[in-house]
DNA sequence: ATTTGAATTATTGAAAAAATTAGTCAAAAT
DNA sequence: ATTTTGACTAATTTTTTCAATAATTCAAAT
């Protein structure tokens, strides 16, 4: 039971790195088998198929990095600050994952129910972060807004969509380099403080 | 020779017919020719390629809009309600050529570079339009900006990602419906609004 | 309950064949 | 001289086939 719990974690984590760095589509289960010395049959022991070990690798990467995520958003107060932190923290996970994320990036119609519900959730994940940001300065009395939830899809329309506006122009690029990434960082910032500022309440 | 310049205009209004509604894969030479009764050599007389043809019919559509667009945007002093002008007339634009522009927004990559040049001439104008509505209000001092480019650079980049991000997440729909158009709308709105409270000058 | 080797089924990719479409050109029409 | 065309070729796309690879199942062993 608890040595079945590590076998899974085990597949888990050699999928991960499979799927990090290969991708779904150049990842063969027999790969991931043979990484771990176990036979490829195991793997249907503990995942159903290969698209539910690729979702599980998904939620995985996603949930720990939500989890350190909020737990450093709490020491942060002042919500331009925590803004600008969640950005870099964006922009860093989106490098490091590329080649993860590549498939539900650019195959997003015709993804396998499994998948789009992580990605769903952890869409819906990111606003609640973004939403509970605005909520702080909503409350030290910084910003004054009325539709919160609303507010925070805008913000995080903007901040993904212009990712993708920045990169589509990088013509059959298969890689964005740093400097790309951080030019996107750079604009995504500026967006959002003038955004910010915005919604700043009335000062008296 | 005025003549010329006649069948040259019937060709590529027949080929905007076709290309709006089919779409430039399924739209052929043969097809415009036929809607002529002309032969499909005479599109060759005037146009070199199926390329050209279809960027001409690109930058002719767009052309009359810009057109349009810059007249009545004279005469709209104040910069929000310029803006939420543009807006409208944005989406009404996307709306009615989608079929038309699908091909430059899915295959923006491996895109010919006669049709490149088109949507980059089109960006940016639609840049110049913004900055220029920016300004607008620069001058009247209800606004203060530093980098005037950059500023309108990431409002056109969050406006189209914003399109982007929403209907992206429309799975596997050909078409997106008039209702997800207005939501479209209706959040660029909200954004462009505080995003320019967020630029206006300190009142004194 | 866990693990495996061997077998089956499904998917992919390359190659060949067929069909459609883009593009050319010499000659005819204006 | 310019415009237009029908008939032709070249390129591209689509369809089909088939072998190779990969996913998935399962009976049997641990």
């Amino acid at each position: 039971m608890i040595n079945a719990d590590k076998k899974r974690t085990q597949i888990l984590e050699a999928a991960t790195r499979r799927f990090a760095h290969f991708g779904l589509a150049k990842t063969t289960m027999s790969e991931i088998a043979q990484d771990l010395s176990f036979s490829k049959a195991l793997l249907y022991y503990y995942f159903p198929d290969k698209n539910a070990l690729y979702a599980a690798v998904l939620e995985h990467v996603m949930a720990r990095s939500f989890e350190e995520l909020e737990k450093e958003l709490d020491s942060i107060a002042d919500c331009q600050t925590a803004m600008m932190f969640i950005l870099d923290k964006r922009i860093a996970f989106i490098t490091k994952y590329y080649t993860l994320l590549e498939h539900s990036v650019s195959a997003v119609q015709q993804m396998p129910d499994e998948m789009a519900h992580v990605m769903e959730d952890s869409k819906d994940k990111e606003v609640a972060l973004i939403r509970g940001i605005l909520q702080k300065g909503v409350n030290t009395g910084q910003l004054a807004i009325e539709e919160l939830q609303e507010t925070a899809e805008i913000i995080l329309f903007a901040l993904v969509g212009m990712r993708f506006s920045i990169l589509k122009d990088l013509k059959g690029i298969l890689f964005p380099t740093k400097d790309e990434f951080d030019r996107i960082l750079q604009l995504q910032k500026k967006m959002a403080t003038v955004f910010l500022k915005g919604l700043a309440a009335p000062s008296r």
